[in-house]
DNA sequence: TATGAATGAGTCTTCATTCAT
DNA sequence: AATGAATGAAGACTCATTCAT
């Protein structure tokens, strides 16, 4: 039973976060998410008892699922240097992703929101990027690949750019190009020679 | 009737206008704006036939009434620093404006109608800032006063990183503090001596 | 405008009125007014916007409209004797009768609403009841043809033998006869001769 | 199994009394019975199938329970004033009585039914009310203490006053003293001496 | 017996939009 | 031009009742 409640919920939430994608967060309603879900009214407030319920428990199933930042491209053997393509390569695609693109309807519901709430995710995430970025840049700097550069300065401006090519790709559009263009001035900045 | 027309219209502008301010793009009902407005319903409907119709209206006003990037600051006595200096006083202030903020409700319309228009608007202010960065950081490496970068490269990079502190003091919240450390940062990268 | 709307306003108070008076308070929905008036959901909704509202309307018409007690007996050659025996008949009516009966949805909506209100009509009509009552007696007792009672006292049996009579009809019914001999009753403790 | 089926039975009934005396009739779902008894919806629906199907079973406990008027008063050594005296004090009690009062629900239920069922409880409850009090009276009246009064007609008067306070507390609000005067009146017209 | 997930109907409420005046 | 009454669709939410397990 708990198990098969669990397993709707998942579902629900899965179905939620295709709809969150496709229309933002402002323009989903129960309704939408019924249909999706193929389920009835008031089955839905069953496990959840409004579409921002649902949108946190996304955001939350979002987070839980994100690996660290880093995490996946740690290993022993990579120098500093691939680690940091590596993770410009990533913020690439997500910042030109069509599709699967979850990001404007985070941007909405903290919009919507306001900034009251102190254990706001996205400046945790924000922090552990900055953070993670600062490690990687001592590291960089230790091992004689980095400039020696105030690390979090660097850090911080990093993050900004990125979620500035973020926000830029969502309302206004930016080719590959000009991310490319923009990650290169960042590498540039920091590698010693790229 | 024709001029008093236009006041009519312009009056219904400036009254959306403060209501985009308020509750965003989305949140922003035609009742609300009849309502602020003190017009009637079909009143309304003579000038525009939808919120959409009038917040471009709003839109199109924001940027004819807004001086071009750094108009108001080239006098002829002042340094390139100067100027970089006043154009980041100014940016700093509309990142950490929370009232008067008109910006939420434009990345809320351009969130909501994707990136179809081509005539952007978000993207001709967008570029004509990184055209005006060009010429002054032109102007500044010209009289010595900054490093000698690649001008378009630094231009982009600023207008990114003005574009990621905006949206994040819109969404998890910047410190004043953190807009400054940031702003210092693009200045030193700048300015030979600060 | 202003009159063809005060219309309306009246023809849902009157034709609510109806429908309290076939359903009680709590069982009347805004659809069953919507439907009754033959005018669209929104539409009543432009002039009321709760049933409870319009029930307050309801009952305040309704007593604008009543009499007082005594108005339209009270004439100059009418002995205190014909308007008790008035009264006393209008009562009986009114508690026997079956159909055009407001006081049930009255009932429910005070059992619903406690007796939070200061001012409760109910109270008010019941103190009305009892002065006029006084006064009558008084005026009785003048001229001889009641006994001379307490009339505070004999007021007060008289109310709440009336309101008794009201509530056993509603729920567990009572016949003519009953109401007639209790009305008896009471005519026999007050006026000498019968 | 009948046995543990009727302790449930009796637990929903106690459990469903509590609810219907906090919240009237027709406020009362199966909803709210279900939670209260730590039921599941399914469950409760073995035992009955509708909320007036336990609102009636609650209605027969509760007569059930109620001992008759005056069982409890009449004892050899008690003269009739002590139990008028006893049962006027016990009235007043439960026409004050703001907690545990089920009254309202009943009422409440009668409204909605009409009066169509002829095994009407509440007018056997009245009818035997007044049968205990022309027995009563009589009693008094055989050993002197009591006026010599028309018994039924007595009776049937203080059956409806009390009615007509009980309705009154609840709807329009009676305070302590009104309840008192009230009582007072009543015995001043039995009691030879007071 | 007992569970509780599921359904679907019913009600409330808000809005964009129209239209007679 | 202007009004504001009117409409009807859309969405939120709640509950009685059923049913597979």
């Amino acid at each position: 039973m708990s198990e098969k409640s669990a397993q709707k919920k998942q579902l629900i939430v899965k179905t939620a976060r295709r709809i969150f994608i496709e229309k933002g967060y402002k323009n989903v309603t129960m309704k939408d998410i019924v249909e999706a879900c193929n389920i009835s009214r008031g089955g839905l407030y069953l496990y959840f008892s409004s579409v921002e319920e649902i949108f946190l428990e996304v955001l939350r199933v979002e987070e839980s699922e994100t690996d660290d930042v880093f995490s996946s491209e740690l290993t022993e053997e990579a120098t500093a240097t691939d680690v940091l393509m590596i993770f410009f390569k990533e913020q690439k695609k997500e910042i030109l992703r069509r599709n699967d693109d979850f990001s404007v309807a985070v941007y909405e519901y903290y919009f919507e929101k306001g900034l009251t709430k102190q254990d706001n995710p996205m400046r945790t995430k924000f922090d552990d990027g900055v953070n993670a970025l600062i490690s990687l840049l001592e590291a960089g700097i230790d091992s004689g690949e980095f400039y020696d550069v105030d690390v979090r300065a660097a850090a911080a401006n990093i993050m900004f750019v990125l979620e500035g090519l973020r926000i830029c790709a969502r309302t206004m559009g930016v080719t590959e190009g000009m991310v490319d263009d923009e990650l290169l001035t960042l590498v540039s900045g920091i590698v010693a020679e790229v």
